[in-house]
DNA sequence: ATGTGTGAAGGGGTTCACAGCG
DNA sequence: CGCTGTGAACCCCTTCACACAT
């Protein structure tokens, strides 16, 4: 089991944020695995950390109702996913927690550290190279890089902060193949190319800017302006929805209207829009 | 135009993440507008900050081509996400930047601030706090609090932090309906069952850990380590790809595999995994 | 008896290609 | 003629429901 699948021998290699890449013609899925969907990769780090939790709380077994309930979604899902790797459960048992998260650790490839250089250390730059949580999920910072002369050799997070000159050296000595961008918005496309130049074929952008890269470069975006925009643009949503049932009730009567599980906010902080 | 479409009378109140919510029986869409698609609700702010960028370089007027290649899309996305606005383009002609600018700031709800707190002044609060993207894409800080008796008081981008026991009523006085979960991952679902419990119904997460909430709030969550090893399982994608290729190379001989667009990555730093 | 693994059905989202308006 | 707006085809993802292994 778990070797008959690869049924698309489809490789689509930048799955993120490089929508306008050329479609990779050729190139068979020659090397590797079976192709999992970008949606299921998504989910792999979630599962990993959900089995970490699970681990560190002692379960040694769990069901996929369970591991789904950790991970916040549902079981179908959960195991649909899990099926693209391999079969890793036992039937009428469960899964064996510190079996599959290596597994998918394996997968995801973080059984070893990446080394990671950040650019751009101001307050976000700071926070991230602060993070601890990378260390014990996959990744090392090697490097911190910041324009500014005045702050060249400030220690943060127990790493020096370089120049920018210092880009091309830091990727080649460590083998970086992951770059966070924590610039301005106006310095990341030029930063950007550089890490590229430089060999990185990674990049986790967190400067409010859209990054063109080149086919083969991977592009992630953080934006917090546009996560709240959206939450925005969803309670807003909810704040007419509340008033539409008001004038609903009022105009059409009494009509018993079927709301429940959509439990009307509290009235008194609809007061915005 | 733009008034018969609303296919589906389906309202699907939180999009976001909160999969496991009840599946909306009832409630026709008789409130507000014809239900915009999740994925397209979340291109909106990328439009806007597109078109922002736009009139800020003194641009008036723009084709779909040019601004899907601000905003890092194809046309036809583009075109089809604004069919669900409306008709605000003319045909042979293109979009008035400022008329479509506030469009969909309107959509999204952004025309006026909304008013936000964070939870959790460490370093990622603490820059989250400073950063100024946020007043001018439609949100306020209105205060920031953190459980540490120690840093009560102190001052942080202009603000007090203020103890956890004002959380009620802050959210009360401003009318807070969005709130920044910046704690350590353990005290997070707290905080987050708190703001929920003073009337908070959309939650910006950026705690590792997987938040349970009731119908009607709308979580989404930003993290970091999941971006960085979704990054690492392409990145790993890529180096066996590379890999598999020089194995065939030399198995099956000089076969001319057309490569292109995926530029081998220097192999120099395919040292990992 | 129990819970995984998976075909099959159903729903969204993206892309295509062109009708239609300016 | 140019570019928007949109039906329709296509593809991916989610959900269902159950066969099958233990």
């Amino acid at each position: 089991m778990s070797a008959g699948r690869r049924t698309a021998p489809q490789v689509r290699a930048s799955g993120a944020s490089t929508p306008e890449s050329a479609p990779l013609p050729g190139t068979g899925g020659a090397a590797g695995g079976a192709a999992i969907p970008e949606a299921t990769v998504a989910r792999l780090p979630v599962y990993l950390r959900a089995l970490t939790a699970l681990a560190d709380a002692g379960t040694t077994t769990c069901s996929s109702e369970e591991l789904a309930a950790a991970a916040g979604v549902n079981s179908a899902k959960l195991r649909k996913d899990l099926s693209y790797l391999g079969s890793y459960g036992t039937r009428g048992v469960g899964y064996d927690v510190e079996y599959l998260r290596y597994q998918i650790a394996r997968e995801i490839g973080v059984t070893q550290d990446w080394p990671v250089v950040i650019v751009g250390i101001g307050n976000l730059g700071h926070a991230l190279a602060n993070y601890s949580g990378f260390r014990s999920r996959g990744f090392r910072v090697v490097a911190l890089l910041d324009a500014a002369e005045a702050r060249q050799g400030e220690q943060v997070a127990g790493l020096p902060i370089r120049g920018f000159d210092d880009l091309e050296a830091v990727v080649a000595e460590h083998g970086v193949a992951i770059g966070v961008v924590a610039t301005p918005a106006d310095a990341a496309q030029q930063v950007c190319d550089r890490l590229v130049a430089a060999g990185v074929t990674s990049i986790l952008n967190f400067a409010p800017t859209v990054l063109a890269v080149p086919a083969g470069v991977d592009v992630r975006k953080v934006d917090l302006s546009i996560e709240l925009q959206i939450l925005a643009f969803h309670e807003q949503r909810k704040a007419q929805q509340a008033l539409g049932q008001i004038v609903d009730g009022a105009a059409a009567g009494p009509a018993e209207v079927e709301v429940e599980a959509v439990p009307v906010p509290d009235a008194g902080k609809a007061v915005i829009a």
